[in-house]
DNA sequence: GTCTATATGTGGATAGAC
DNA sequence: GTCTATCCACATATAGAC
């Protein structure tokens, strides 16, 4: 193992949380993955449920910084929200995989309350980014139709989760594409 | 118990996958529920995956039963979208509940191939009926800013259930409200 | 059709050696 | 930090009595 072992059952417990939800791995599933035996996480974990919290902040940080870099990159508000369009595609992993927040939405029950509190503190932060982002695409021109951005903010936020799905539950990326056409429509180039 | 065992287990059943996903109840929650013994539930359901498909089979027809209901009732495109989007803010409970579509698109590894294709042929029978509302409504001017039925039917259908799952994320049905409004402006009163 | 009893596997978690 | 060994609770499922 050339990695350090925590990272690594943190990569494996992602893929395996966005392809099969919460419920639907288990401690010998990261094992098996990573190459160590199932009581060894504990000692990185003690817990599934401190793993999850673990899991969605490393999640919510490393979304956070995306958004960062697509604003210093894009100066347009059309050409920052194609990158996300571009980040929650790629998330998709060819219609096997979610956004964690999306997968560990189903499984709310299961999780601790911690976590209940970062999903919602990660949806906050990228409803705010769309807002921003809308009324940026509205001031420079380059997103047509943007009435309130804040309404277009949390309708743009529930397609994007929407198409993750319909993509998922159909094992089909195209789907994805489908429902973000009218979206994309509205940019202008 | 007045009503018959078979549907009063699908109505468990049916409750607890919408809540908490197919790999969140178990047969000790539904006979604790229904009232009989876990061994009992085998009789009618040999196995969960059984389960799932006759669960799967009676929502779809369900639903494919309320659309009927909808064009029935109202006449205008406006009127049976309308419909639509009250089915699934009703299907939400509240913030506690998925439509069964959604929540097993998550769980997709643990079902077998027939509730696969009964999802798949679910979200066609709805894609369906959208794009003939949307044409409906574009015909009689009472959806405005209709440009291809079919792409708004896309969008719309991922989006309707995108909002289910933001609000259930946060147990607040007022998200899925914020993220229908754009949608619920194009319609002409 | 429902029960008790049980089989068999797997879940997360712990103790203690190396 | 990783291992073996083990615990206990719970999962789905079966056998056979009533």
């Amino acid at each position: 193992m050339s990695i350090d072992t925590k990272t690594a059952l943190l990569d494996s417990a992602e893929r395996a949380a966005r392809t099969r939800g919460f419920d639907g791995f288990s401690y010998a599933d990261l094992a098996a993955d990573v190459g160590i035996r199932k009581a060894s996480i504990h000692h990185h974990f003690p817990t599934k449920a401190a793993l999850s919290v673990a899991l969605m902040r490393r999640y919510a940080g490393g979304v956070e910084q995306v958004c960062a870099d697509i604003d210093a990159v894009h100066a347009t508000g059309q050409a920052r929200m194609a990158g996300l369009v571009d980040l929650y595609r790629g998330a998709l992993d060819g219609g096997k995989s979610l956004c964690l927040c999306v997968s560990f939405s189903t499984s709310r029950e299961s999780l601790p309350e911690d976590v209940i509190a970062e999903i919602s503190s990660f949806r906050k932060m990228v409803f705010c980014w769309l807002t921003a982002t809308f009324d940026l695409g509205r001031m420079d021109g380059t997103i047509t139709a943007v009435l309130e951005p804040g309404k277009d903010a949390a309708a743009t936020l529930s397609l994007l989760e929407g198409a993750q799905l319909t993509a998922r539950a159909e094992e089909n990326p195209a789907l994805f594409e489908n429902a973000v056409q009218l979206l994309q429509q509205r940019f202008v180039h």
